[in-house]
DNA sequence: GTCTATAATTTGATAGAC
DNA sequence: GTCTATCAAATTATAGAC
């Protein structure tokens, strides 16, 4: 019994939160209005200041959520006890599976971090969840070593590998629209990378 | 005889399409300021508006040069006549050329069309630069079908090359943070990719 | 063309009734 | 907790002198 709510109904908190999530990823943290949550929740400006005292407060709380879905599945293979292909398998499916159901994630954080790094490394990202990319590294030197796979520096690979996967959901409005595929078509092809792109790295690095 | 400056000093409105870049670019549409503009190029507001009759004029002159600075070469990869491998070095080539002197590039664009979607399409983009993907994708299909390449959906691999390409740029402050990597080693690995990408496109399709 | 001063508008934030 | 009304600050845009 985790749930408690017996109700269909969200809590205002939880209206303004949903309505917020929408508004800051779909227009950024700048052209973000207070008026635009408030009408997106059903509620009025003045209850927006009561649940959260201002707009840097509720965008931080929005951001860190996001940020949390979107950086932890990086360090996740980092982390990751499993071979080498495996794991590339895996960090690609999650991460594709995580994007088709918020394809605006990477574009939101990306953009927040580069308008203000300072802001996202101090603030927002504790010290705790610094990822360690060292393990992951050091596993493809090995494999490189034993002649599993050809030689390549893992930060190239590494970087490969993370592009291949997160790229189509950043520039999503530019491929539907510069190879003329409906939203639906997209989103076949980006269910089908989930094969796809763990394919195409093993078939260059596979000796 | 191309250009006629013979001072070194720039000209009011060129001063302004300068500040006007670099504070759009980086701060993005909605945080810029005609203020930050007017300091930024040493003048006032007031002439910003005599120049620019306002904000969005002011902005949609940077984009689109920005925007061409972007697609053409896009675009170039589906004109040019040339064999397929040498076709995805000379892209790969160009494009990390242009961003590792405008890094932000990628991002402010792909960014700004994302929070305007239909501004960018009707006002922006006229029909005339309409990319062509079809004979790029059928060339393609036609190595695949001679067998100099493997099967795979051209889609995809334009895709994967596209991504393999743009997103490192895109994702800059963040690889630089969670690898823990100073600006320059940064640069020397883009500089790298030009040969490592069409390496690792090349060894994964050739047959 | 360029400036200072100021108007007009937008927007975040608060006061106070219910 | 929630609302209406209002304020205060920030920001774009203009008027008018030089």
């Amino acid at each position: 019994m985790v749930k408690k709510k017996k109700q269909q109904t969200l809590s205002t908190e939880d209206k303004i939160l949903a309505a917020a999530r929408k508004v800051f990823t779909t227009k950024g943290k700048a052209a973000a209005r207070m008026q635009d949550i408030a009408d997106e929740a059903g509620i009025n400006k003045a209850l927006l200041h009561y649940y959260f005292r201002d707009k840097n407060k509720l965008f931080d709380t929005i951001f860190l959520a996001e940020a949390k879905k979107f950086f932890p599945r990086i360090n996740m293979i980092f982390e990751l006890e499993a071979p080498l292909f495996e794991k590339i398998e895996k960090f690609v499916a999650e991460y594709v599976d995580e994007m088709r159901i918020n394809p605006y994630l990477p574009l939101f954080v990306l953009n927040e971090i580069n308008h203000d790094p300072k802001r996202f490394l101090q603030k927002i990202w504790g010290k705790g969840t610094m990822p360690k990319p060292e393990k992951f590294l050091q596993q493809l030197d090995s494999e490189i070593k034993k002649g599993t796979i050809r030689k390549i520096q893992p930060m190239q690979l590494l970087m490969n590998m993370i592009s291949l996967t997160i790229f189509p959901f950043v520039a999503e409005p530019m491929f539907t629209y510069v190879l003329r595929m409906p939203d639906k078509k997209f989103d076949e092809l980006m269910e089908q990378r989930k094969v796809e792109i763990p394919q195409f790295i093993i078939a260059s690095i596979k000796k």
